[in-house]
DNA sequence: GAAGACTAGATAGTAGCACTATCTATTTAG
DNA sequence: CTAAATAGATAGTGCTACTATCTAGTCTTC
């Protein structure tokens, strides 16, 4: 299909579709001419894949282009691409962190040692739980890392279910995309899930008050 | 205090105290001069907040004020301040929606209603999972509503839990905060427990393969 | 085969956000 | 008295994700 069908069936305009080749996250087509070119169908999935990742998963687009990458590389281990996607979906430490967070950093790392959880050192989620640790802490919300512990117990039984469902049958390809939309997909889910339950609960707990 | 000593034990430049200044995110001073004003422990503790909000919670500083403003509103009763915080975390609807997510909306609401949970139809969590829905169907993993009934469970499980620890003996004011800081915080926190168990999980599944 | 629609690629412009910098007329501190 | 600090106003910055325009060339339809 030509440009303009791409658009249509994608629902993306074609500027920016061409936005999106110029940045390398949407892979030229088949040339046929110096102006022409032909578009097929794995266009229109990953064009479909940008978006979930932007507007479900809130992923930049430096972001996207970083997924995508993880994914299209062959080299790259299975049990890597997961580290590959957490880090996309950042958001990374950009300036030193203060003593207080770094602080928080041992106390996660001791969590996360005392559930005998193998993640790597390098993790930002480490540092995201860090910095909520920390927010706590400096609002005046006390406790230490143990008020993480029955949501941690929690995590633990939602991602060993999760992955349980990666088909395993398809190719290394659909394995590694279906593991990366699950983790952005789900993720978003749960959020809005805990969001809805919290509105439930707290309705309850409130009406009347 | 004055300016340059809030700027000092907040960690917040003066430019962007005085931005936030006129943007209403934060109180005015107590004037004593025509350039001279007073600020107190109270808004070094609101700055706190402010950056707990943007930084942890990813809020917009549009969404914060509003979220702020919501706190401050005394007439408001608790049991809608859940539903506003919700809101300012959003995303909201920008457009109309496209006709398989409000296809979607409606298995969502029938999720909703199976679960038994009171959740007012404008809750903007209520579009995400629709959106999350639809988005998995997009990608070609089909599945219906009923593949997000482990979550809500658990989702379930979780805000029930955390609304019982709201300290009920103190003022209107430290509830509320509480309340708000504890949606967003723990959301915060909850998310990067899931992406430490995912890779630990991903780690176990997939290492040597 | 001519007119008009379409296209690739280049370049430049836009809108929104969260600051950041500078300036003036003060006020304060030493 | 003088140097530093301040409130408030205005303008500028850097970034992101587009969006618009332009040119030279290519289909398509009559």
């Amino acid at each position: 299909m030509r440009i303009s069908e791409l658009s249509r069936v994608s629902g993306v305009s074609i500027a920016t579709i061409k936005y999106y080749l110029r940045a390398g996250v949407l892979g030229p087509g088949r040339h046929t001419a110096r102006n022409q070119a032909q578009y097929g169908d794995a266009h229109a999935h990953r064009l479909r894949l940008i978006r979930v990742l932007m507007d479900v998963g809130g992923l930049s687009l430096a972001a996207v282009s970083d997924v995508l990458d993880a994914i299209d590389d062959n080299r790259l281990p299975l049990h890597r691409l997961m580290g590959v996607a957490h880090h996309a979906l950042g958001p990374h430490a950009t300036a030193a962190p203060a003593p207080d967070v770094t602080e928080a950093q041992s106390d996660v790392g001791e969590l996360i040692e005392r559930l005998g959880w193998k993640v790597s050192a390098r993790a930002p989620a480490r540092g995201a739980l860090a910095e909520a640790l920390v927010a706590l802490r400096r609002l005046g919300y006390g406790g230490g890392v143990e008020v993480l512990a029955p949501y941690a117990e929690l995590a633990g039984e939602l991602a060993g279910r999760e992955l349980t469902t990666v088909a395993t049958g398809a190719g290394r390809h659909e394995v590694v995309e279906h593991v990366v939309v699950g983790t952005v997909v789900f993720e978003a889910a749960f959020v809005a899930l805990r969001r809805l339950a919290q509105e439930h609960h707290s309705a309850v707990r409130f009406a009347g008050g």
